[in-house]
DNA sequence: CCGCATCCCATGTGATACTG
DNA sequence: CAGTATCACATGGGATGCGG
């Protein structure tokens, strides 16, 4: 159960004796959009095994990253203040695996919570800071965001509401997000398709979210 | 030999499938250090078996992060563009670990690579800018570092030289980083072992280097 | 049902030895 | 010096079971 340990004695072999272990990270990933249970957890890694998830649950409990949600009836577990800190790595890390992201392959998915932490990691707080304040509504297969900006504000929760621009696209939103398909060709091609609002807003999406390809 | 895959399209777990394999990001800790030989990684990654080193050599060139350096008569590996691009993600981790750091183990080392990527998480450009340009030795067991900060640039380089201080410490470099060990009290307490130069360009040290515990 | 625990097998890892 | 080869073992993956 003892972390496997690297013997050196420096901050990166820390954080990966802590965080390195396979799946681990992507548990971070997904409490950092909010507290999940388990079962949430195993939803959005339809992958892992689920002797793995609670053995990665353990050991990030014991080295003080995640925690069970103190006085909540159900079992919720959430980061830690010190896993929270780990935002930055998980932004890095997604901004630099975006641009290695081919072409969409039948086996994968896309879910809510990883297109939450990719919205994030897109999010242009200095150009939002220079437009008004928007939401959206993003259909992306399974996942139905709703994403408020507001000034250098950011939200993005699961759902639907009243928005000033709702559309629904699939993998083509990466290519959006790196600027490789305009706002337009994406309309009129059919790569996103506007359900309410004007189609005009979807340009001033593509200038809040940017990631370098 | 095909990386095994998590089975989601998203950044952060295209990034772990190309470098989140045991030992992958601290071979790319040394490499943004400088190109290195085989023997120099496998002597800076003590614990690693040689076989896993040759293996993930082979994985990173596949998947472009890394490359044998072109035209050199010796085989030599160096990050590729690309690869370089995850500096802000190993500096990152680095400085999260930091936090989690205890006193080091009798096991444990500390390989010049990995403190040179240390001193660069360190490192306070806008703090340095306001000062003048110094340089110093570190002697920190097997590493002897030479180190030149003039403005917002920082020069790591292993080695000796004239500098205006040189100092020799061990593990408590890491107390003296924190701000958990007084410039002053290292010196008094012999944590820290003035060899050359006015000691008081230790407390410059600390101003220039720090980070969060 | 949710939150795991168990079992079994494939694969990856680690230590050591060896080679072009 | 720069890796292979080999083998024991730990970990991961997938299916299944099971108690609260």
């Amino acid at each position: 159960m003892a972390a496997r340990e690297y013997g050196q004695y420096c901050g990166v072999t820390r954080a990966l004796e802590l965080v390195g272990e396979r799946w681990a990270m992507l548990i971070v990933r997904d409490l950092l959009v909010g507290p999940r249970r388990y079962g949430e957890l195993a939803a959005g890694l339809p992958r892992i095994p689920s002797n793995i998830l609670a053995t990665r649950l353990k050991e990030l409990q014991e080295c003080g990253v995640i925690r069970r949600a103190p006085r909540s009836r159900v079992i919720v577990y959430e980061l830690t203040p010190y896993g929270r800190e780990l935002e930055p790595v998980v932004l890095a890390l997604g901004a630099w695996g975006f641009k290695a992201m081919g072409d969409p392959r039948e086996d994968q998915v896309i879910t809510p919570d990883a297109m939450t932490m990719a919205l994030r990691t897109a999010f242009r707080e200095d150009i939002a800071s220079t437009l008004p304040a928007t939401s959206y509504v993003a259909h992306l297969g399974l996942a139905e965001l709703l994403v408020r900006v507001d000034g250098p504000r950011l939200d993005v929760s699961r759902g639907d509401g009243p928005v000033d621009l709702a559309f629904a696209t699939g993998p083509e939103v990466r290519l959006l997000l790196s600027g490789d398909l305009s706002p337009e060709r994406a309309i009129t091609t059919g790569a996103v398709e506007i359900l309410r609002g004007p189609g005009r807003l979807l340009e001033r999406f593509t200038r809040t979210f940017h990631l370098a390809a």
